[in-house]
DNA sequence: AAAACCTTTTGACTTAAATCAAGGGCAACT
DNA sequence: AGTTGCCCTTGATTTAAGTCAAAAGGTTTT
């Protein structure tokens, strides 16, 4: 989805009555943000729910010594800052603008009211929640459980998946970037994609990458094997 | 919550109509575990949606190595299994009984009409489910961007608040299972733990721990100290 | 009380990844 | 063309934490 231009065409508002659309357009506020600029940080007090328009948004913690783990990038259609909605008040990461970017706004108690009217906004949003849930889940995972080079490959085989094309995968974010969403640091990151590269795994070009042995992969990525 | 007499005394089922109480007692089945027997393994599909009504449940990741990530233990009225009902079907962590326990189950699709028919339960639902998200983006923090020492040290500090016992904590889990807990193992918890005893930040008898110093483990939650 | 079992601790060692520091590549701007 | 700035890579080193092995404490069982 490049840009929203109807509400219905964001997945968390499927199926909507059309009144509930309606009360929800009546509501919307649309801001813009301009590359790096901070939407919301940590702990803020939450005062509604955001969906991505145009751009997108980064959400992240921050370590007092700068090291930084992406839990998201958002692009168009996906709602951010509902966790304060729904339980307490306060945001558990902080949002910034990671391209230009434009979102939309729903105040906390017209959105609430939403939901309460129609059950299938509510059965929308369970549905984000518990993927996002999964999604953390396996983070929590890889994190506690793998080395980087499992997650590495991991996230390779997810990425050629998602974009369906076959082996090559084209990175849409920076290494240094990338290495923050696997919760490393960029120079690690280099080290083993070289040394996948050495070992006939992959292909890098640039930020395009040649997934030359899925299986291999697949081995590294469920921890059955180590990259020597 | 030692155990769960009535329905309605479960925080989820908390608002509902008696209608739909009744409905939810209809569906629900009981069933019995004994200590260390498996509920349902990661990827199993998921048939419904399981409470705690007596003893412990732990839900958790484990890798081919045998290291386990514990995600949660619940106890009584908490609910577990819900994200493969909202989101896909298979579930995305086993659950096992931690101590011999009876929980609830309620059919899948009996669940969700009652989710569709009760707005408090969506509400209650989504409340669950922020929470647990706040949980996992604190786990993931703590796991990417903390050591060990600071992740023991939030941990401590998270029980003394939430037990209210003042500075006193006791532990209601081995500190083996501590250890997978915080994402580590034994051996390196107890080296840490002997390592705040002689800096005299903390006194370990046992299962007992006295937090003598609350701010220097603050210092070291926050990582803006190191354990030397 | 002895045996068996489990948990915890301690020590010596290894290893994965972070840190520190320097250099290389590339694009944008002047 | 040259300079500036950014991103990426590489090398040397440090460090946190995992591994392996053994011993010490406890608890339950027989």
């Amino acid at each position: 989805m490049d840009r929203c231009g109807r509400l219905e065409d964001i997945p968390l508002f499927e199926d909507l009555e059309s009144e509930q659309l309606q009360d929800l357009a009546q509501i919307l506020k649309k801001q813009n943000f301009t590359r790096g600029q901070r939407i919301f940080t940590e702990g803020d007090e939450g005062n509604g729910l955001y969906v991505v328009d145009l751009g997108q948004v980064k959400i992240f913690k921050i370590s007092p010594a700068g090291k930084e783990q992406i839990l998201h990038i958002f692009g168009p259609g996906n709602p951010f800052g509902e966790i304060a909605m729904f339980a307490g008040e306060s945001f558990p990461a902080s949002a910034e603008a990671f391209t230009d970017c434009q979102v939309l706004f729903f105040s906390r108690h017209g959105f609430l009211e939403c939901v309460r009217k129609d059950p299938s906004l509510a059965f929308n949003m369970l549905a984000v929640l518990s993927r996002r849930l999964r999604k953390f889940a396996a983070l929590i995972e890889d994190l506690s459980l793998k080395e980087v080079p499992g997650r590495l490959a991991a996230h390779l085989l997810y990425l050629s998946e998602k974009d369906g094309a076959g082996d090559k995968v084209k990175l849409e974010v920076s290494k240094g970037h990338l290495a923050a969403l696997l919760g490393t640091i960029p120079e690690t990151l280099s080290r083993i994609l070289a040394k996948m590269n050495r070992q006939g795994l992959i292909e890098v070009n640039g930020s395009t990458i040649l997934l030359l042995d899925p299986d291999g992969l697949e081995d590294l990525a469920e921890g059955e094997v180590k990259l020597t």
